[in-house]
DNA sequence: GAGTGGTCTAGACCACCAC
DNA sequence: TGGTGGTCTAGACCACTCT
């Protein structure tokens, strides 16, 4: 007889309940959410199931939680526009400081760490696209960007061992205008044009060792940004590998078609 | 005295042990993982806390579950390359033919369902894009993309209510050629010409009911992809915005510089 | 010290799948 | 029918935060 109903597990209901009243408005983004007590009390069931619940919110990004604390309404961090396309005619020769100036752009300060720069055997993702072969060396600028202090990016930039080799590419120091620049410079050693960059974008969910250096909360994708830099004859003169939180960036591309 | 070790909670090292092994390769994608029960006995600790490991693996993406079955390394599906840049000055006034050129490309097959067509009022998002009051009336197109039969992407096409009123663009009938070409051609009612697209890509952890209407496992993101076109005068024409899920999809941009 | 979230166990029942 | 994952409870202890 009776309608066998809904059916719907507790703790589902729970998380869409909560859901619901989050993305409603009810608890605006900083709002701590009732205790799990509360919560257990409310829709009665045990803690456990509650936890269940939250659990669900919390990979989905809406939620974080601090021992001790609560449960609160995921605040979304300034997002930094990421932007590619015609904003390259201007800054064009920039590379590193490109970075620095979109950040400047938006009244914040941006500055770069340089964690280790090694030449290594080039994975097949980066080899692909210097042109060389798979575990060919390549010099490898590993890089944590920051802006106002927190994590923004983690890149790496590659470069086929034969051409970095001896420059300043291949030195563990920062280099004034960004390694762009620093390519391109016509009184450099290397003084070769870039005219073309190709982005590849592939999103995912991180791995702990990116979340931990990037500061990542739960429920919060990567992408990972894989850049190559052509020059006129479409030879590829670097290959930028990133790792980027999508909480802290919106990624604008412009085209003219 | 003793040192305080570890302290790693049981189920953390559940969870990067089988990660570990699943990234080395011992288990491959589509690989069955032991029953919790088998887990249970070899990492000495109870079901419920092999289970919980085994949850941070599926909100990482790295494992499915199939209920009475057991838990597998999730196998990635075709990736579509959703390209953006030179290939539009090829197919140009495709629009949503260029889905369907882009999937033939690579060999598969493509089609699109229309969900509904409606006149609503726009969105703060699409209206400021569009160049028109919040909550003034847009057309919207809702469309579903399919690739062999798989969801791909959650398409609304908006339009100025002022300009697609009465066009083809607000009946609830698929458009030869794609939309695009319908408001690029000549001796239609609409007749100019797109120039220029710009992209904005916001990443985030799919709601429930898309991650339901794309048939998103647990632990993919999706991207919403804000495309909107604009005529030489800089007049927006459409935008697009697309929910699409990031396992079947790597974005790739050109761009000339 | 009181309150909050974080973790674990033991045991139970259910739903689904394959044989 | 037996194995698998999915869900729930009751009660316990821990770690952190605030006052």
């Amino acid at each position: 007889m009776s309608e066998k109903r809904s059916a719907l597990p507790p703790f589902k209901q729970v998380a869409n309940d909560l859901r619901a009243e989050i993305l409603r408005g009810e608890y605006a983004p900083g709002d701590k959410l009732p205790s799990e007590n509360q919560l257990a009390g409310r829709f009665g069931h045990t803690r456990v199931t509650v936890r269940k619940g939250l659990e669900v919110l919390k990979s989905e990004g809406l939620t974080v939680s601090h021992q001790g604390k609560g449960v609160f309404v995921r605040e979304r961090p300034h997002v930094n526009l990421r932007q590619t396309g015609t904003k390259y005619r201007e800054r064009r020769a920039t590379g590193v400081a490109n970075f620095n100036a979109e950040a400047a752009a938006q009244g914040r300060k941006a500055n770069q760490v340089i964690r280790e720069v090694v030449e290594a055997a080039a994975p097949p993702e980066i080899a692909e696209r210097l042109g060389i072969e798979a575990g060919a060396p390549m010099v490898a600028r590993r890089l944590l960007f920051l802006v106002d202090g927190q994590p923004m990016q983690l890149v790496d930039a590659c470069y086929d061992a034969q051409l970095a080799r001896g420059t300043r590419l291949a030195e563990a120091t920062k280099i004034r205008g960004g390694a762009n620049a620093y390519i391109e410079d016509p009184e450099g050693p290397i003084a070769r044009r870039i005219v073309q960059f190709v982005e590849d974008l592939d999103v995912r969910m991180p791995l702990p060792a990116e979340a931990e250096q990037l500061e990542i909360p739960s429920g919060v994708p990567v992408a990972r940004v894989i850049r190559t830099a052509y020059d006129p004859s479409g030879s590829p003169l670097e290959v930028l590998d990133s790792i980027v939180p999508c909480d802290r960036h919106i990624f604008r591309y412009v085209i003219d078609v």
